[in-house]
RNA sequence: GGAGGCGUCGCCUAGUCCGGUCUAUGGCGCCGCACUGCUAAUGCGGUUGGGGCCCUAAGCCCCUCGAGGGUUCAAAUCCCUCCGCCUCCGCCA
């Protein structure tokens, strides 16, 4: 959630920032006007609650027509004490329903505008040129049936549509990848992480998955849980009601979990293979820092991201999202596209956000310094999701023959193969 | 799933039976000061978090004893519901 005393000093600011997300403003004024009737109202039965705690005192050690006088108007402040709570309670339900309507408030770095107002930071490596190879790249489907790594038939039998086998080269090529962006974070300092992929409401709305994007969430009715989208959920929760002490920071979790997500409203959209499931594996970097330092560790996910990619050998490029395109919780949000050979374009593999304070206020995550204690910066950013990955790899690395060159750090996780071979000639 | 026990302001802990200066005790840790060649020890003071009065400070006030309700003039204390942890039994990978 935003900061109330921000909203207070500048609402200006927040209107702003929800316009250029393509957001209402009406939020705003709603909640000024909610929060200073709490206000009032609470102001009002402080009073009301000093005195009878003074009264009530009184009662104690009296006697005879004192005491029944005293009783008397105990009874009656008991009544207005009430009354007072009660409207205090019912304008502060209110500023606490409309403050989590409320994006958080957007970088002014960020590019104003849509989906497609995203500004290109860079493009690292070329995408191959297969008609100079002489033969027309195979799609990941293909290649995933000619080396038995993909099985999307009976995926859908068993599970529907969305749903896949990894299976022979396929399963120990998701291992391998785990392996490697795990080692990677740990190497960087990252505390490895597997942490449980259902949580519970106040994690799950702490977060901020059960705004605008609750749609996409899966809900287990009957235990009242919801299966996580991302290992953001549980790494973020996990400091939940916590103050942590800012020597720690920055805090740095990589966490390994399985992802399911509904994909509500986008059917018809990447309906092929394995690039939009709704369950895959994924190695997410997830970290605590100072508010100040959040703008330098959003770089440097950044560049833990742009360092797999590398390792990968893949061509890709590098998107600053725009306004309009951000998550609920993200002030600014990068995305690492790969080149995709058979769309002929580039597609999203992994997306870091700064999530400001926004997420630990939400999830009264706080640190304590020498001046005090105040909310603390998140950030999350994918290392490896493990179908998008193995969709590139496949066809960014794919021979005329249907075999797919391994790259070199990926080796030695593949027991030092160099080359998935096809079974089907 | 069944039975029992427990949950107090960083950690440990008193208080709960029997409601009223509990305005929550003490210890540890931490911070400041004093004393001291230095350290240690000792002494004194401070130390939950949130909110409001108000923009800051001082100060004052309210809330906070796992969570939420209820009873009462008054709840850490009595009643109800829920959550978590521990022990034992059952079941299970």
């Amino acid at each position: 959630m935003i900061d109330l005393r921000l909203l207070r000093e500048n609402p200006d600011l927040v209107r702003s920032s929800q316009r250029a997300r393509g957001e209402p403003e009406g939020p705003v004024d709603a909640l000024l006007a909610a929060d200073s009737r709490r206000r009032e109202a609470g102001a009002r039965f402080d009073r009301l609650r000093a005195e009878q705690k003074d009264v009530g005192r009184s009662v104690a050690k009296a006697s005879g027509a004192e005491r029944d006088g005293l009783l008397e108007r105990a009874k009656e402040l008991a009544a207005e004490v009430k009354a007072a709570e009660a409207e205090r309670d019912a304008a502060a339900d209110e500023a606490d329903r409309l403050v989590l309507e409320l994006s958080n408030v957007v970088d002014p770095e960020a590019p104003v505008g849509g989906e497609d107002d995203f500004v290109v930071l860079a493009e690292v490596g070329s995408p191959r040129d297969f008609a100079a190879e002489g033969f027309e790249p195979r799609d990941h489907v293909e290649l995933g049936r000619l080396l038995g790594a993909i099985d999307v038939e009976r995926g859908a039998k068993v599970s529907g549509s969305r749903f896949y086998y990894l299976t022979g080269v396929g399963a120990l090529l998701e291992l391998a990848l785990v392996q490697l962006a795990i080692d990677q974070a740990v190497g960087a300092g990252f505390v490895p992480m597997i942490p449980p992929a259902l949580v519970n409401p106040p994690a799950m709305e702490g977060t901020g998955f059960l705004g605008q994007a609750a749609e996409n969430v899966y809900r287990l009715e009957a235990d009242d849980m919801y299966l996580v989208g991302t290992a953001e959920v549980p790494l973020a929760a996990y400091h939940m009601d916590e103050i942590l002490d800012a020597e720690r920071l920055p805090l740095r979790y990589a966490g390994f979990s399985p992802c399911f997500r509904r994909e509500a409203g986008s059917h018809g959209k990447d309906t092929r293979g394995i690039f939009r499931v709704h369950w895959f594996d994924k190695v997410e970097m997830f970290s605590y820092c100072r508010p100040e330092d959040s703008f330098a560790e959003h770089r440097r996910l950044l560049a833990w991201e742009q360092e797999f990619f590398a390792k990968l050998e893949l061509p890709y490029r590098v998107i600053d999202v725009a306004t309009g395109d951000l998550g609920s919780s993200a002030a600014r949000k990068f995305d690492c596209e790969a080149w995709i050979p058979t769309q002929r374009r580039y597609r999203e593999l992994t997306s870091t956000s700064n999530c400001t304070q926004y997420q630990s206020r939400r999830l009264a995550i706080r640190m304590r310094d020498a001046e005090g204690v105040r909310p603390l910066a998140t950030l999350n950013g994918t290392l490896c999701a493990v179908p998008r990955t193995i969709v590139a790899l496949l066809e960014n690395h794919q021979q005329a023959d249907g075999s797919v060159r391994v790259p070199a750090a990926l080796q030695p996780y593949l027991g030092g193969c160099p080359l998935l071979a096809s079974r089907v000639p």
